[in-house]
DNA sequence: CGGTGAATTGAGGTACGTCAAATTGAGTGG
DNA sequence: CCACTCAATTTGACGTACCTCAATTCACCG
């Protein structure tokens, strides 16, 4: 039915040449970089470290991370093929950077030199500018997922994001770098309930695990409809109307609260 | 011992002015601002409307919402005098912002003719750029805490911030704009839990509650004690070590993940 | 074909959510 | 100044979704 990607297929960004919003950065801030190489397992770079540059995937895959005192690990955010990442408002990073995939690599930028780029070139400046806002929104709506969402519907969208944003060719079919324990420590489960909510979706028909790496989304309405976080667009007036009920009466109308929404697609 | 605030005590700019981070914007920016006032519960504007401003809390407090489906909401952030929000990297709002606190008033910034600006004003763009990274930085520091920590360590660490945030003269008295419901939807838990967490915290000495809204902190080792997310700060090669330790061997030595950490200042 | 780590499955415990009732406290009107 | 109201907060009792611990099973590799 579907292509089925080979296992050790790699992550470029040429294949997600797609999207116009993470495409390349101008040529100017380009010239600045190099290359670098790092093995699987190894860190890029770790919390407390030194920030002065800034970095850009360009092949592979990566992740963010953060361990708590009681040996706990919180994945912040996949890093994959496009991504820029590295920012830092003070002089250290406050977050490790580990490799998970085969052969990934990055394109590092200095960050003074490119900050004194961005200030004399206003098309640098507002590349920047403009990745920094979309990080924003990505960040908040991972928020709303770890904070209001259970186990089936954080998986449903990780899959749905995953399938976003590493798609190659199809969009259904996708290959993940990455491992269980990541996937866990990405959405602040254990790995154990990942494992079963994924179960759950391959009992439901939802999907088709291959390899436990490789995921076939074979009902994606079935995924979108578990991960809909449906973030209520309705107008400012109506908004209020429902934030006042909700504020006012919380638990005494539930029924009221499930109908409202509805009334303001 | 500690100076009590008044209750009606405005949160206002001038009040936190000791912040050099978040501190005023450029005066070419801001003369292209204009004042808003909103009035408690209502809408600044609203998840889908359209995202032509950004704005500056001049004074009071708000919040950045959005609502999922089954009723539930996310507070994103609360707003504070200095804050700067409402940058979108689409042509309409992702989430809500609603006034909490009396007072509350705003300067909007025109998105368009301010991105000009910044296109030829280089200290404008560095700003508005230093200012994105550290909502990144904030934002992934909440991502921790709504993963990876229980409800007393939630609450203190909400505590802590908004002692930092709100500091009026002394950081340990603190006035809560917001409501007991307001910072259950911040933390992701139930408003029940959160006032059972104050409970505890109150028992320990950590804290005081005169009203409710104002609280006083008696403890504040006690206090970043629960919070600290201790983030581990060690150099790439302990953390590498650490990181193995734990993939390969997750649950088999407890013991010595206690250890490990400390082990690396 | 055994060895090893990742992933899954199972069984039981618990922190937190939910529901319900009590308490506080700020307004309001007599 | 004191009853009364109504919402916010707190407290209590109980259920459950998820975590933890333990045991298989699976996939890969020499």
């Amino acid at each position: 039915m579907a292509i089925l990607v080979r296992k050790q297929t790699y992550l470029t960004e040429a294949g997600q040449s797609a999207d116009a919003g993470s495409g390349r950065l101008p040529q100017t801030l380009e010239v600045l970089s190099t290359r670098i190489h790092v093995a699987v397992g190894e860190t890029l770079y770790a919390a407390g470290d030194v920030a002065d540059s800034w970095y850009r995937v360009s092949s592979g895959a990566a992740c963010e991370s953060v361990q708590t005192a009681d040996g706990r690990r919180q994945i912040l955010d996949f890093l994959l093929p496009g991504d820029l990442f590295g920012f830092c408002s003070r002089p250290w990073h406050e977050f490790s950077v580990n490799i998970i995939a085969e052969g990934t690599t990055f394109a590092r930028y200095p960050a003074r030199r490119s900050d004194e780029l961005a200030s004399v070139d206003a098309e640098v400046a507002w590349v920047l500018r403009q990745r920094a806002i979309e990080s924003i929104a990505r960040l908040q709506s991972r928020m709303v997922l770890l904070g209001r969402t259970n186990a089936l519907e954080k998986v449903s969208a990780f899959l749905l994001e995953m399938a976003d944003r590493t798609s190659i060719g199809c969009a259904d079919a996708l290959v993940l770098p990455m491992s269980r324990y990541d996937i866990a420590d990405y959405l602040a489960m254990a790995v154990e309930t990942v494992s079963r909510a994924l179960t759950t979706l391959k009992a439901q028909g939802a999907i088709t695990v291959s390899n436990s790496r490789q995921v076939l989304i074979t009902d994606r309405r079935a995924l979108e409809h578990r991960a809909r976080e449906s973030l209520q667009r309705c107008s400012s007036a109506i908004r209020m109307a429902a934030d006042r009920q909700r504020r006012h009466a919380p638990p005494s109308t539930p029924s009221r609260q499930g109908t409202l929404p509805t009334s303001c697609s």
